[in-house]
Parts: C-alpha cells; structure tokens; sequence
DNA sequence: AGAACGTCTCGGCCGC
DNA sequence: TGCGGCCGAGACGTTC
C-alpha cells in the first residue's frame, strides 16, 4: 500500500522501536519474501547477532542498517512490519520474524506476499539492484524544479506513468500522484515533456507540498501500520481526488471522473484538469 | 465480480 | 533492418 509518507511513517516509527536491538534468531516462513541471500537459513545465519543501528528509507524502500548488513525491504502492495512480544499470538500471513535478545520480535506480514527483502553488505547496498536505479528523491533540498525537469526532458510519455516511474522520482504512487496532479491542475495524461516553465514549476511545488502534508499526517493508508503506537495516519481523509469517484469536485462541483492510466485506476476533475496546455491548478 | 496504496516481464507498434 | 521508446496485458496471492 504504501508510498512515501507511509514508508517514512512506518521508517520513523520503528526508529524509536527497535533501535538498539540485537537479533537473536530469524524465521523465515514464506522463502519467496526473501530474495537475497536465495537461501533462507543462510539470511537467517547472517543476521543472528546483528545489532539495529537505525532505519533509513529510500523511495519506497526502508533501509535496516545493521552491524555489517543492510536489510532493504520493499513492502510492495500489503507488506507491514509489526513489534510484539515473543508470547503473543503470531497473526496470520506473518512470514518473516526477527526475534531480538529482550524478548520482543519484529515481525513482517503480508497477505499479497509480493514484498522483498535483500540482505546486502553494508556500504554496498546502492551498488545494485534494487536501489541503484532509484530516481530524485523528492523530500531533500537537490529536489529542485530544474532537476525534475531535466527528468522529464524528452520525455513524450503521459505525466501520470513518467511519476509513478520510481526511476524519474522515487517514492511516488496511485494516491499521492492523483492527489499532485489534480493540486497542479494538470491532466494524467499530458505528454511529460510538453509543461511549459510555469506548469513544470507548479507540479514540482505539489509534489513537495502533498508529500510533506502526508507525512505530517502519518501517511494515509490503514494498512500499513506498524502496531499500537503507529497505525494510525490520517492523511486519507484530506485526499481530494483520490477514491472520490462521482463525488464533486472541491474546486468547481464537477463530478470527479475515473479512468485507467496505465492500468491504473485514475481519478480526476475533467474540468480543473484539461487534456491540454492551460489551468491555475486546484 | 472487480478492484486493490507496486513492480516486473513480455510482446507489439511506431518512428528514426 | 535495427533499435529504442512507449504501451497495454498479464502475472504475482489474497481479500472484500
């Protein structure tokens, strides 16, 4: 489910949960989740011992640094990571337990089973996939209007599939590029590189903007929270084009239009965003 | 029954 | 012809 705001969520979170915990064992019930090592035991030898330095996240990407590991996990559709004690329960669809030496265990569930997890040397971890070919990072000051367009130069594919593209900006997905787009007044299916200055420096505003705001909020799904203290996020209930299908639009009244993008469904205002140059934005 | 907050691969088409 | 760019479809489990 997650994008930016929810992988920084659940990022910050674990930061004041397991920071300083060291692995006692791992267990590894679903092998598909874990892609690097290709040997299960082997990710589980290798992490026994290891202490949680901090978490970091690129992209959608969160980043467990460790004494002389990186584990980089990616929680694709459904992944979310959950501390508990070791008594209680184990919840269905938990593949992935890191069990720490006071008793408390991290535990991965997903019930889409398509996240990932490489475990890599640290120092190494932007050396190759899945990390090297990570697009601008939105949230840091290099994220200027000129560097986006330097991105999009060229580019004749439509705004919404170069945005989601986590090697032109990484981070991004189906809720928070609707929610950019439909603030920027600029229609899904624009040709990347036909914005002119004013537009280009408008999207690039939303998207700082939107994503700052998620975060703020705690992000916006329910699903990928991290337990008691950090499931909640709020920021779905400020989405103002996003799942509002046949609802009017909060700028004009216009009833909100669905349609796929992509293959992804998309939501927008057919009159706040026209399919050609023009438009203040929302 | 269709859709789901994400990638990834495949095959086809278009234009230089 | 060859090749890159771009596109859509389908795949990956499961749930509601």
């Amino acid at each position: 489910m997650p994008e930016l705001p929810e992988v920084e969520t659940v990022k910050r979170t674990l930061n004041t949960l397991i920071t300083g915990k060291t692995i006692e064992r791992v267990t590894v019930s679903l092998p598909r989740i874990v892609r690097r090592p290709d040997d299960p035991l082997l990710f589980a030898a290798l992490l026994e011992g290891q202490t949680v330095q901090n978490i970091e996240r690129s992209g959608k990407f969160l980043r467990f640094n460790l004494d002389g590991w990186v584990i980089v996990s990616h929680l694709r559709m459904e992944g979310r990571y959950g501390v508990y004690s070791s008594s209680d329960p184990v919840e269905k669809h938990t593949h992935v337990i890191f069990h720490f030496t006071d008793g408390t265990e991290l535990r991965y569930r997903d019930v889409r089973q398509f996240g990932t997890m490489d475990l890599l040397p640290a120092g190494e971890e932007f050396a190759g996939a899945p990390l090297l070919k990570l697009g601008l990072e939105p949230l840091v000051p290099e994220f200027t209007a000129d560097a986006l367009e330097a991105k999009l130069a060229g580019k004749k594919t439509r705004l919404k599939t170069v945005l989601l593209n986590q090697e032109v900006v990484a981070g991004i997905g189906n809720i928070y590029v609707d929610e950019t787009l439909f603030r920027a007044g600029l229609h899904p299916e624009r040709p990347a590189n036909s914005l002119s200055r004013e537009e280009l420096e408008r999207l690039h505003k939303c998207i700082v903007d939107i994503l700052n705001e998620a975060v703020e909020a705690g992000g916006s799904s329910v699903k990928s929270y991290v337990n008691g203290q950090g499931e909640s996020g709020s920021f779905q209930d400020q989405h103002r084009i996003y799942g509002r299908k046949g609802q009017p639009c909060h700028n004009c009244g216009t009833p909100i239009e669905r349609m796929v993008v992509g293959g992804r469904g998309t939501h927008y205002c057919p009159t706040c965003q026209q399919p050609h140059q023009g438009g203040q934005g929302a």
